[in-house]
DNA sequence: TGCGAGCATGTAGTAAAATTACAGAAAAAT
DNA sequence: ATTTTTCTGTAATTTTACTACATGCTCGCA
């Protein structure tokens, strides 16, 4: 949030850019003060404080103090250290393991700013849901499809570019295209974004919100990178990705209601009989 | 300070236990929630919220929005509570990430007393190496498979019976197979773990401590099944045997030295060309 | 059974806070 | 120099949190 805060600063009007800078000297004071207290503090007027709050994305001033209360009560402990080729066994392990649930917490406090519920709302009536991927990001999307249609939409994965082109090629407009890139730098992807959507499906994209493909998409999940500096560093986005997508999931199985849990249900007892 | 609320719970009125309730069943609503959006959700009056607030210790209404939102950013909250059908879309997500991350934080409280030495050691100088799972271990398997053969180690991944237990026949004493299972519970495996060891073959296994499997094994990284109360819980010990996998992959190629290191930045600079 | 003390709960009112509508001022463009 | 656009503040409106007070309920005791 705070890092929000100071990139759109630039962007801003000279009052905004007032309100902004104090916020960022005094994050803790901000979070718990009132609209009256924070307009006076920067020597302007409520609604310019408003405004502030509009331009960098929020829906008013009350969201702000959620936000900054939840960024400054989130805590840095399993901050990311690069593997050196020196490390022992197990420092490496943990280093590892540390990265992954870092890059899973990093997408949990993002997770209030993902339009969840327009993905939900897009696959809830859909004809079908395409999952694409390659490399990496092709198993994602290969789990994903065998998660998804056990709600009883038909669900394909898509783990070639060919294949991604001519789906787009021939989507129709109830039709959802998950996208899963890590970099988002795929060219391909673009197209077949732009494709989709112009024949009215609905593009979601799991990646780098910088991207090409991030711009081509009806719906944005961003997902940071982090950059790999040493070749040990292992994939931790695929990981978030996948996390985000059983969490889709379960909202989806909740929107669906009855008929989805019904069929998991049925899904789940039906490997049950080979148990024994 | 949901610990806090659940505490005082029984000792207040039927009223203000109904607001406690629904604010540790809809934490992440309650926080953004309005004092009349609450009173009306727990059928109940405006002054019973604030009163519930002063029971529990808090100055009022609005310190209550505080300190839930301060409690959801933090870590000591990310125990895992089941999705429910009546759950907003919301609430499921971050309780679907959650449970995710708290899996990852249990495996690697566990990860010093698993055996990555030995798994290393065995993997080091294996002739081959086979990743074997079925249905959603399946897909672990094949990431697995993908990232593993970057290290200059020819591996294979086995999605189903006939391919594991053909695999097991013909194993020699150089070959590697990890058996990744949430249950454990098939019964093959544990066939296949057994010729496998037979024949001199080591035997990796990524599944519950419990089960035949983990008898059957060489080597045994215990990896807790949460138990599926709900169809809606989603299976979150996949992610952490794929954090694992990860974790032993890097273990691995520092085992390796320079060999492996130099083969993982010649396949990273692969793919770098395409990506214009 | 009847009566009142003490507690639980809701109604209505109030003060403060957030948001909106509107208008004046400054800057930019023509 | 004038128009247009953008920025900013004043004032009104709505919403929100909180308080005072009244009602009703339960339980003990006569």
């Amino acid at each position: 949030m705070l890092a929000t805060i100071s990139k759109s600063l630039p962007g801003l009007s000279p009052s905004e850019q007032r309100v902004g800078r104090w916020i960022l000297n005094h994050p803790k004071e901000a979070a718990s003060a009132t609209l009256a207290r924070l307009a006076r503090e920067c020597r302007t007027s409520e609604p310019t404080v408003v405004r502030f709050c509009r331009s960098v994305g929020l829906g008013g001033f009350r969201e702000l103090a959620i936000r900054l209360t939840e960024a400054l009560s989130n805590p840095a402990s399993y901050v990311h250290r690069d593997v050196s080729a020196d490390d022992s066994t197990s420092d490496a392990v943990f280093k590892v393991m540390d990265a992954s649930i870092q890059s899973l917490i990093d997408m949990r406090t993002q997770l209030s700013s993902m339009p969840v519920d327009e993905a939900v709302g897009a696959m809830k009536n859909a004809r079908q849901i395409a999952f694409a991927g390659l490399g990496a990001s092709g198993h994602v999307a290969t789990d994903a499809c065998h998660k998804f249609f056990r709600l009883g939409i038909p669900c394909t994965s898509l783990c070639d570019t060919p294949m991604i082109l001519q789906f787009a090629a021939i989507a129709e407009p109830s039709d959802v295209l998950v996208l899963l890139s890590h970099t988002g730098r795929w060219n391909d992807f673009t197209v077949a974004a732009k494709i989709a959507r112009e024949r009215g499906a609905t593009v979601i994209a799991l990646t780098n919100p910088d991207s090409d493909v991030a711009a081509e998409a009806s719906l944005l999940f961003p997902c940071q990178v982090i950059e790999d500096t040493s070749v040990y560093t292992p994939m931790s986005s695929r990981l978030a990705q996948l996390a985000l997508l059983d969490a889709i999931h379960v909202a989806l199985a909740l929107a669906r209601g009855e008929v989805a849990s019904d069929k998991l249900r049925r899904s789940k007892d039906a490997l049950r009989i080979d148990f024994t």
